[in-house]
DNA sequence: GAACAGCCTGGGAGCGCTCCCATGAAACGG
DNA sequence: CCGTTTCATGGGAGCGCTCCCAGGCTGTTC
C-alpha cells in the first residue's frame, strides 16, 4: 500500500531483510510472540518457540537493532575512546594490549566495541557529544590527559565510564582501573639503589598523564628512602624517539650516570640507543630500567621493568563497564594493581 | 500523559536527552524545519536556520542515531572485520597499521568503527550475521584466510565490502587493496642471488592466506629466474616465534643455508634469533630478507625489507568503501600497491 | 460446578527520526 | 490585477521493534 513513500532514500539493502513481522507471519504467531520467542522465550510455549526458532532459520532473520535500540535506549556497543594522535597508537604495544583486553571481556556478550579516536585530528568536544548522544552504552576511556577538558563534562552526563589509568579528577567519582605506577616507580629506584648505582636519572612521560605524575613521585620518593640525591629529570613522551632524545638531555646533566629509570619500555629501548651512541654499555656503564614489561623483541637485550598487566587490566576495565551498565551507580572502588619490579639484563652488574 | 508506559525498561539515561521535537519548541519552528536545518538546511530560511542553531547550543542537543538509522537505512559505521586471535593483533605492528590507516580515512567524517574480532572465541557465522544485519554501512575485512567460508554469503548480502589483502575467491567481484606480494617475493630472490647468495630457504606466512601464497610464489619464480634450486621451504604463522621455529628447520634441511626469505619482518626477527642461537652471525653467514618494512626498533639490526605501506592501503581501503557506500555498484579494480625492495644491514656482504 | 488463579497470546501504542505532501505566502509574469 | 511559479513550512505517516494490557485458554481449588 505505501512502499513507495521511502522511494527517495538512498539505496536500500540488496535485499530487505525480514521484519519481525514477516517472522511471525512465517511461524503463523503475532508479532509480539515473536518478539518474546527472539529474547529469551519466557511465557512462550514450546510449540511457538520451535516455530519461532525455525522460522529465524529459514528466513535468516536478524533483528533490527536500530529498531530495537529506539525503544529499549540500548545500542549494545560500547566506545572505547583512544586520547591519542593516531602514530602513537600505532608503535605502542600498549594499546593494542589495551585492545586485546578489552575484546576479551566482550567476548562472550552481544556488545559491540567503537573505536573513537579523540584527539585525531579535531574539535575533541565532538568525543563527548557523540557519548553522551546515547551511542553507546558505556565508555573505556584510555591515554587522559591533564587538558581533556571533557572529563567532567562526561562524568556529569551518567553514561557508564571506566578509566584505564587514574583520571586526574578522582572526586567525580569516576571508575577507573590502575597500576600501581607510584610503587611502581619507587622500586625501580630502589632496585637501582641496590644495584650499587649512586648516579641516577630519570626520563619521565608525559606529565600532563597522571601515570607519568605518579612514576616520577614514586621514582623521587624511593631515591629519598635509599638516601640517594634526586639527580636529573628528563621528559618523554613515551616514545622510542623521546626516550633517546631524553637520555642525550640527562647525559648532558650529568655525563657519569650510572643508571636511568624510564617511564616506559618504549622509551627504555631509545634511551639504550642514546647511551650507545655515546659510547656507554648497558649495563655495564649504566643500568637501564623501564616500565610496562611489553613483550621484547628476539635479539634486544632483555630488559629490567616494572610489570604492568595490560591485558588483564583492560579485561578487567571492560568487566566493570559491563556490571556498571547492567547495574549502575553501584560505585565501586578503584582497582589497583600491583606493580611487580622484573629483573632482566639491563640492569645487570656495574663495570662491563 | 504516557510518561509511565516504558516504566519496565532497563534505567534510562539520567538527563533524558532533547528529541528533535524539544529542539524544534525551543527553536519555534516544526520539528520538520528543524530537521531540515540540521540536515544541510535546505530549504530553510536563515531564521529559522539561526534559531535551530541557537537552540542545539543551548540544549546541547544530539540526534538519536537509532531513530535516524530507522529511517534512513544508515547507520554511520562500518566494521573493521579482523580475523585472528587476539594474540596476534597485539603482536603485530600490521594491525595497527591498518587501525591506523582506516582511522584515517574516516577522519572527516561521520562514520564510525566498530572492530570486530571476528574468529576471537566464536561462532564465525556471527559475524555474517552481525555483518548482515544492517548494523554497519560496509566493512573493510583484513587477514583473510581460506577457510572463512563467509566469503560468498558476505559478497552475496550486497554489504559495500573492501579487503585489504586479496580474497580467496577474486570471482565473487570483492573490491581489495593489495600489495604485490608475488613481485615481493621475486625481488628478494633476485637481491639475494644478486648479492652472491646461492642456498638460499624461506620462512612463508600461513597458507591458507592468500599474501603467503603469492609471496612464496614470487619467491620461487625468482629464484628459477636467478638460475638457481628452489631450495628448503617452511611454514610459519608471521609470529617471531613461528619464525624461528621455521629457521630451526630450515638450518636441518640445509645447514649450509646462507640466506634467508621470511615473508613477514616479525618472522624475520624470529628467524635472526634461531640464526644467532646456531652461532650463525647475520648477515656475515646468513643474509635475511624480511616482508613489511615496519618501523625497527632502535638497537635492533636493521632489516632488509619488501615495503608494503600498510597505512596507506588501509586509507585507501577506508577510502574506498567510503565510495562504494555512497554511490554502490561502481565496481572498480582491485589496488595494488608496488612492492619495493629495501636494502638494509640484515642482507650485507657475506663471509663477515 | 462455579470461581479463581495461572499461563500464553495478540493488538495497540510509541520510541525519535526522515520523508512526503498539502498549505500558504511571496515573487513573478502577462 | 490575477494566474502561475517558487519557496519555506508544518502535519502525517511510518521505519521495526518492545512493552503494556486485555482477552482467552487451561488447570486448580473449594
Amino acid at each position: 500500500m505505501n512502499e513507495q513513500i521511502h522511494r527517495g532514500l538512498r539505496a536500500a539493502p540488496a535485499r530487505p531483510s525480514p521484519t519481525l513481522e514477516d517472522l511471525a507471519t512465517a511461524a503463523g504467531v503475532s508479532r509480539s510472540t515473536a518478539s518474546r520467542a527472539i529474547n529469551g522465550g519466557s511465557r512462550v510455549s514450546p510449540e511457538a518457540q520451535a516455530a519461532v526458532d525455525a522460522a529465524v532459520i529459514s528466513l535468516g532473520y536478524t533483528p533490527n537493532r536500530a529498531a530495537r535500540s529506539l525503544v529499549t535506549r540500548r545500542t549494545s556497543s560500547i566506545a572505547l575512546v583512544i586520547n591519542e594522535p593516531d602514530a602513537r597508537v600505532m608503535m605502542d604495544p600498549f594499546f593494542a594490549a589495551v585492545i586485546t583486553g578489552v575484546t576479551e571481556a566482550l567476548r562472550e556478550t552481544e556488545m559491540q566495541l567503537v573505536l573513537l579516536m579523540s584527539r585525531a585530528g579535531g574539535d575533541p568536544s565532538r568525543t563527548v557529544r557523540y557519548l553522551r548522544g546515547g551511542h553507546v552504552d558505556g565508555a573505556i576511556v584510555v591515554s587522559h590527559h591533564k587538558a581533556d577538558g571533557w572529563t567532567e563534562e562526561l562524568a556529569a552526563s551518567g553514561l557508564p565510564t571506566v578509566f584505564i589509568g587514574r583520571p586526574w579528577d578522582t572526586g567525580l567519582g569516576i571508575h577507573y582501573v590502575d597500576v600501581d605506577s607510584f610503587e611502581g616507580g619507587r622500586l625501580a629506584a630502589l632496585h637501582l639503589a641496590a644495584a650499587g648505582r649512586t648516579r641516577l636519572g630519570t626520563i619521565t612521560g608525559p606529565l600532563d598523564m597522571t601515570a607519568a605524575e605518579d612514576r616520577l613521585d614514586g621514582w623521587l620518593a624511593g631515591l629519598r628512602e635509599a638516601g640517594l640525591p634526586a639527580g636529573p629529570v628528563a621528559h618523554g613522551d613515551f616514545t622510542p624517539a623521546g626516550g633517546t632524545e631524553a637520555a642525550v638531555r640527562l647525559l648532558a646533566e650529568d655525563s657519569g650516570i650510572n643508571g636511568i629509570f624510564a617511564a616506559s619500555d618504549l622509551m627504555a629501548r631509545g634511551a639504550i640507543t642514546a647511551l650507545k651512541a655515546a659510547g656507554l654499555s648497558v649495563p655495564g656503564d649504566v643500568a637501564v630500567v623501564g616500565f610496562d614489561d611489553h613483550l621484547t623483541a628476539p635479539g634486544e637485550l632483555p630488559l629490567t621493568t616494572i610489570n604492568q598487566p595490560t591485558v588483564e587490566m583492560a579485561a578487567r576495565a571492560g568487566r566493570l563497564l559491563l556490571e556498571d551498565i547492567e547495574n549502575p551507580g553501584a560505585l565501586r572502588d578503584p582497582v589497583i594493581y600491583p606493580a611487580r619490579l622484573v629483573v632482566r639484563a639491563s640492569s645487570g652488574p656495574q663495570g662491563g
